[in-house]
DNA sequence: TCTGTAAACGTGCAAAACGTCCATTTTTAT
DNA sequence: ATAAAAATGGACGTTTTGCACGTTTACAGA
C-alpha cells in the first residue's frame, strides 16, 4: 500500500475533482503535509480518515492499494455478516477486507465492525464447525484470515501522537488471539500506544512486564479457562500490582458471571463497543483532571 | 546514533527524490554542510529543523537517528541482524519493517532474508532472554512484530494467478507461528497458493484438510514435540494419506536426526533456503513432466 | 600508493502540482 | 418557488519536482 500521494491521485481515487481536494486540504478537512516547495502531500491513512467523514466513496480503490471492490454496496449488519461468513467458509481473504473496507470507510467505529461483523460472522463459522457440517481446518484458515483482517485495520486506523501505553494479552492456557487483537486495534484507534503481548502468556510475565513498561492501561482477554483458581489467583495478583489510576480492563466469554464475582477489575467488557465506551469517558475524565488538577 | 546523512537517505526517508533534496540544500531550505571535495552532509539536527519548518511528513522516520545506516548500498548478514535484532528488542516495529522491505527491494530472496536476517535476529531474542538478560514479554512482542513483518511481506510478495494448492501449520501442542508463516510467503512468492492452518492442530485435521482442499503440496513445521510417538504416527498417518506425487515437506528445529529417522516425507528442509531450492527443482520436474506427459 | 566500484555531483528537461479566477451546480434559507 | 450562499470542477500561466545521464568524489582492498 503506497504511503502518501498527491491530491490529483486522490481526485481520481474517490472521483473528485483535483480543485475540491486542493481545497479540503486547505480548510483543514484533509491533514496534509506539504513539501518545501509547497506540494501537497496526503498520507494514506489520512485521505482513508476523510473518506470516513465525506459523503464520497472510494471509486478507484486501486489508486490507494486497496482490492477493487471496495467501496461498492452499503451493507446491513445481517447482509455483511452473511457475506463475511460466506467469504471466510471459502477462504476468500481479499473479499473479507474489501467488505470490511467498506464498512470502515463507511464511517463505521473498529469496535462495531469486530462486535457486529467480524465477531459475528466468525462466531457462526466456529458454530458451523461445533455442528459438525464445517471441517476444523476451514474454521482454522478463518482465524488466519481474520486475524490478517484485523492487522490491516490496526495499520490503516494507526494514529501517530500517542500518549498512552497499554498492553495486555491472554493467560496461560488460553490461546484465543483474535479478541485480544481487537483491543490492540481499537485502543490504537483510540490513541493509545497499544501493544499484545500475544495469547499464552503466564502471570509471571504480566508482572515483569507491567513492572518494566509501567502501561497506563492494562486489558486481559479471557476466552479460555483450563484452571479457575489460578486464573482468578493471576488476575487478582495484577489488579494487586497496579496502580490505583492504571485501569484494569477485562473481558471474553470465559468470564462467567460467577468468575466475575471472585476477581477485581476496574471494567468489564462484553464487546469492545464496552470498551470504547469506558475509553471515551476514561479520556474525559482524564482530560478533566488534567486541565483541573485541583479537583482531585 | 548517526550525526549526519546524506542527500539520499534523507530523501528516502521523507518520501522526496534525491534531486528535490539537493535543490533544498543548494536553495537554503536546508542548512547543509560540505565534504572537501564538495559532497554534501547534512546534520540529522538540521534535517530536522527543515521538517519543523517544511511541515514534510516523516515517512520513515527511522532513517533518522538510529544506530546504523539504514539507506547504505548494502547490508551485509551480520549488520543487518544486529539491526534487527536492535529494532525488536526496542519494539521499533517500523525500523524492522523499513530495513527487511530495504533486503527485499534490493533483490533478496524471501528465504534468505528469513533465513539469515529475520529468523537469526529473532532467535538471538530468544537466546537473550533464555539466558535472563531480556524479560519475556519482550520476547512475545518480538514474536508479534515478526509475525506482522512476515504478513507485510506476504502482502508485498502475492502473486495472482496461483496454480498449485499447498496447505500446512503445525502439529498438537506446537504453538510456534513464525516458521509455518516463513513458509506459507515462500510458497505464495513462489506462484504456490498456499495457506497455513496454523498452529497446534490436531492431525485428524490435517487428515481432513487434505481429504477436502486434495493440495498439491503439504508442509509440517515441527518446533516442539511433546508426545514423540504421536508425532511419529501422525506425520507417517498423513504421508500414507497423500497421494505419491504430493510432496510432504517437514522442517523446524524439533526435528532431530534421530526423530527424522522414524518419520516418512519427501524432503526435509532446515531452512526456508533449502524450500525454495526443492521449489525450483520440484517445478522445473513438473513442468517437464506436463510438456511431456508420455514420460511419466 | 594505486585502482575499481559505488555513491554523490551537476545539468537539463518533461511531467506534475501550484495558485487563481470564474462558470456551473448544489444546498440552504426565506 | 426563488434568491442567496456554498461548494464544485475546469482552465491556464507559473513553479516545483522527479528522472536521466555523463562526470567527479569517496572509500576499501590489493
Amino acid at each position: 500500500m503506497k504511503r502518501s500521494i498527491s491530491p490529483k491521485e486522490l481526485a481520481k481515487a474517490i472521483g473528485a475533482s483535483e480543485s475540491s481536494v486542493k481545497r479540503w486540504c486547505d480548510n483543514g478537512s484533509i491533514v496534509t503535509s506539504y513539501t518545501p516547495g509547497g506540494h501537497r502531500k496526503i498520507e494514506v491513512n489520512e485521505a482513508l480518515q476523510f473518506l470516513r467523514k465525506s459523503r464520497y466513496a472510494l471509486e478507484v480503490p486501486e489508486q490507494l492499494g486497496l482490492p477493487g471492490t471496495v467501496g461498492k454496496k452499503e451493507w446491513t449488519n445481517d447482509e455483511a455478516v452473511a457475506f463475511v461468513f460466506d467469504a471466510l467458509a471459502r477462504q476468500q481473504e481479499e473479499t473479507v477486507i474489501a467488505l470490511v473496507m467498506d464498512l470502515y470507510l463507511s464511517g463505521r467505529s473498529l469496535a462495531s465492525i469486530f462486535d457486529e461483523v467480524l465477531s459475528v460472522a466468525f462466531a457462526d463459522i466456529g458454530d458451523e464447525w461445533e455442528c459438525g457440517s464445517l471441517e476444523i481446518h476451514k474454521e482454522r484458515q478463518a482465524c488466519q484470515i481474520c486475524r490478517r483482517v484485523i492487522d490491516q485495520l490496526r495499520q490503516v486506523a494507526r494514529v501517530s501522537n500517542a500518549r498512552f501505553n497499554a498492553l495486555g494479552g491472554t493467560l496461560s492456557d488460553d490461546y484465543y488471539e483474535l479478541p485480544t487483537l481487537m483491543i490492540e486495534t481499537v485502543l490504537r484507534d483510540h490513541g493509545w500506544n497499544a501493544m499484545s503481548l500475544g495469547t499464552n502468556l503466564p502471570a509471571s510475565a504480566f508482572a515483569t512486564a507491567v513492572e518494566a513498561e509501567k502501561p497506563d492501561l492494562v486489558w486481559l482477554s479471557l476466552s479460555h479457562v483450563v484452571d479457575r483458581n489460578r486464573t482468578v489467583a493471576d488476575v487478582n495478583n495484577l489488579w494487586d500490582q497496579l496502580d490505583s489510576n492504571v485501569p484494569l480492563i477485562v473481558g471474553g466469554r470465559a468470564l462467567t458471571d460467577e468468575l466475575r464475582r471472585d476477581i477485581r477489575y476496574t471494567v468489564f467488557c462484553d464487546t469492545v463497543g464496552q470498551l470504547e465506551d469506558f475509553l471515551q469517558s476514561y479520556q474525559r475524565n482524564r482530560a478533566g483532571a488534567e486541565t483541573n488538577p485541583s479537583l482531585n
